[in-house]
DNA sequence: TAATGCACTTACTTAAATGTAAGGGGATGA
DNA sequence: TCATCCCCTTACATTTAAGTAAGTGCATTA
């Protein structure tokens, strides 16, 4: 009920607005990764936001979280069907993320 | 030059990402209005927040501030002809909102 | 003289997000 | 026996965002 309430632009923000989430969705689109090669990708980010971003993503449903048990044990991560329909939304944000980047570099070159 | 590294994604949530921004844009985008319209409209925020949201948002060129000189002063806020370029890009994410709103109500119900 | 209206700002406090450093568990190789 | 690999978790510290309360300035009204 409470859900219905919340303005649904904050929820995506919510969702996407982690400080790496934004980069781990960009590599796992381009394909699946295991924790070690996200974090080797990403060389910023502490174990435990990137785990911390990584359950949150998980929890919403936008990524799967595969765990084969062998030893040592391997666990993949990859986008979700789900989290596909998140990939059109990111590109518009992005399109106008880029040119107000670029206005912003215009304007403080002027 | 430093602007043109930054993920797109991030630039507009970082943009939209205050939290009360989404809010602010959304009556803006109803009609112009005025500082104490808006803290009506949105009473949970502090003045200082709501300042700092507002000139956060004229910085970045997505809403004009327009200063009438009168004794008490009045000030008018408006979505800004750049800024109307947000629009269509804060539908598509609120429809993605929306739907993950209620994806997630299923969910709890469930 | 004091109070009111408007659009803020300033100084200070609290809450939320992120970062740092270290540990854990279980098999395998040196 | 000790270190290594992988995928984390925990306790603690720091940074960033938001909230609270009070004050500013000028003219008009009471």
């Amino acid at each position: 009920m409470i859900h219905q309430r919340k303005c649904p632009v904050e929820t995506l923000i919510h969702v996407l607005g982690g400080k790496w989430k934004p980069m781990i969705l960009w590599h796992l689109i381009e394909s699946n990764k295991r924790f070690n090669d996200l974090e080797k990708l990403i060389p910023d980010v502490s174990q435990k936001i990137f785990s911390q971003h990584l359950r949150d993503l998980e929890r919403e449903g936008i990524v799967d979280r595969t765990v084969y048990p062998t030893i040592p044990p391997k666990v993949e991560y990859s986008i979700s069907e789900y989290g596909k329909k998140l990939i059109p939304v990111a590109e518009v944000m992005c399109a106008w993320g880029e040119n107000h980047n670029k206005r912003k570099y215009k304007e403080s070159a002027s």
